[in-house]
DNA sequence: ACGCGATTTTGCAACGATGTAAATCCTAGC
DNA sequence: GCTAGGATTTACATCGTTGCAAAATCGCGT
């Protein structure tokens, strides 16, 4: 209509002058305020309609001290872990009536600790949140007086939601299904040496119990440190441990990305998959079940989180005033071509 | 120093008196406003800091009829391209000062549709818009009153700017690399029947270009048409054509999602990727590169795209009254493992 | 018709910030 | 010491909506 930025003019007075009503009856007829006669609810509803009235939502916000908004800080979008996660958030949120405002924290440690405090928490009215980065040791800096869902184990025991799975018996489940095939000389890519509370740590005691539960001897010399979990890292984690000489019959990704860079790196050198060595990832992200080989996997309830999560957060905001909660959700071993016997 | 005051009820007045100021002086502080006596500024800048002063956006934006927030509306999160696309929109909007909210509409014409009136747009200052279902029927429900930036090449001609890649040339050359590794038979999956201004139809033009200009003669039986542009429906395609008994030497899939599928089913059916067939995607998504094998691509300058989409909404968000712009972005070829000699 | 409790509707004052235009403060120049 | 004129600062109205509590209207029994 009008290009020079004069966005919808008509307010509640416009609305309010051609029904014949008061401003205040207006805002009550688009708030579902019960006692209105329905005669009055027709007519300013047909002013609306006729004027094309859209709340402004700042005003609204400023009134009520909610913007109908919550953010969501991840890591990065490009890792499809998240980008999917991100879906299923966005879905869920939209099935509530509230938007998502995303923010990428490129798994940088500082990055994670602003996103907390950024001036952007101002525009959100709670926020969920995916560190990769932070640990025990910035609990502190989770103390915040919103609304907050932390997902992932990294940091445990404060006072906010949390939304997880149970890595370890995940990784362990992981474990035992490449056992079962055979397996027993299994790589484990994509670690984390000093960290404690992280998922790389809580997969690798998951990998290590299901070793011990079936009496297999533990190899340090198979737990591949890597950085980063992309592909690039799975990709180079596995030239390692293969240029080590170490024998090797299975691999472990610490999630679906790594096991795709081992797929590649398998590939590349005319390593059978699942013959030579076989490769299970975690995380069930679309790719898994389209690569060559399909790649077996974890699948960690995606969409139950997702919701969880909104809806933890969603609580929160309306007031709930309940102990804080922890959340823990089912995983499933995806069996694909990558570990076929 | 108060850590904690995030979403503290400190307001410009409560500064105000601190500092023994006006609460428009705060204001001018805050906003850089130039003709202040430093002294002031550094009074009103500690009790900000002692304060732990927070703007409140919500205000802002009801008095400056701006919120600092851009849509960005694509088709769904879990395909890469577009989160990959995400990405990039959010790192720029970011480096700009301003925030981003994604909706999706699930590639449903709609959707779409309603991303465009939806109250959403009320807590936006504009929109980037990538729709994937809109043709050019529906040019008149992008006559929007408020800036818009749209991306792709499906609707020609309106009063918005424009960002694409060329996809006509982009395809040919995709094709033409085809060609150069003297494949002869190259079958196109994707397409779309009937379509004339999308990314299908325009790609699929590229291709018939790129055989005129060789002297190839075009098989209709070696264009398969296919839906979304998932994995999935690459991999149906590819059963399609090869169930069909057509003779093939080249697959050219219209994104990199239809490739993957490919190669997917080739490696399925023990066909050897590139000696047998070779295989080309387009958007040179991140999985591409770590295929087995690798996947050739066209990659279509994505960080590119995103930063030019945001300078122009922001360009227009700040009144920029210019005609409106259509910018095409450069591609280039990347030749990998699937169609190497 | 009248009175009364219950149902509807309304006026007013915020919410926290910024634009406008006017008030006040300074400093140089005489 | 006084004043013009620019540099600073301020008061006030206003952005569009909602909470509160009071005002107006209604329905119904008598």
């Amino acid at each position: 209509m009008n290009g020079s930025g004069v966005r919808g003019t008509v307010t509640m007075h416009d609305v309010a002058a051609r029904a014949g009503v008061s401003i205040k009856t207006v805002s009550n007829v688009v708030n579902d305020y019960p006692h209105i006669r329905p005669a009055t609810r027709a007519k300013v509803q047909q002013a609306i309609d006729e004027l094309g009235y859209r709340m402004n939502l700042s005003a609204r916000s400023l009134r009520q001290g909610r913007t109908g908004i919550i953010g969501l800080a991840l890591p990065e979008l490009s890792l499809p872990y998240f980008a999917e996660l991100a879906d299923s958030v966005i879905r869920a949120a939209e099935a509530r009536g509230v938007v998502v405002l995303i923010e990428q924290t490129s798994a940088d440690r500082q990055h994670e600790l602003d996103v907390l405090t950024s001036d952007r928490r101002q525009l959100t009215d709670g926020l969920i949140f995916s560190p990769l980065e932070l640990g025990p040791d910035d609990a502190d800096a989770l103390k915040v007086d919103y609304p907050l869902v932390v997902l992932g184990e990294r940091i445990f025991g404060g006072d906010w939601d949390h939304v997880t799975m149970n890595n370890v018996d995940a990784a362990r489940a992981a474990t035992q299904h490449l056992i079962d095939q055979g397996r027993r000389r299994i790589a484990v890519i994509g670690a984390h040496a000093g960290e404690t509370m992280g998922s790389a740590a809580l997969r690798v005691l998951g990998y290590q119990a299901a070793l011990a539960a079936n009496g297999i001897p533990f190899d340090p010399d198979l737990v591949v440190e890597g950085g980063l979990w992309h592909r690039a890292t799975g990709a180079d984690c596995t030239t390692r441990v293969l240029d080590a000489g170490v024998k090797v019959d299975a691999i472990f990704g610490l999630n679906d990305a790594l096991a795709l860079g081992a797929l590649h790196t398998l590939h590349a050198r005319g390593v059978s998959v699942p013959d030579d060595i076989a490769v299970i990832g975690f995380d069930d992200i679309e790719d898994a079940a389209y690569a060559s080989p399909t790649l077996s996997s974890i699948s960690p309830g995606r969409e139950e989180i997702a919701t969880m999560a909104v809806d933890l957060l969603l609580a929160r905001i309306a007031g709930e005033d309940t102990p804080y909660r922890r959340v823990i959700t089912d995983f499933e071993v995806v069996p694909r071509e990558s570990t076929a016997a």
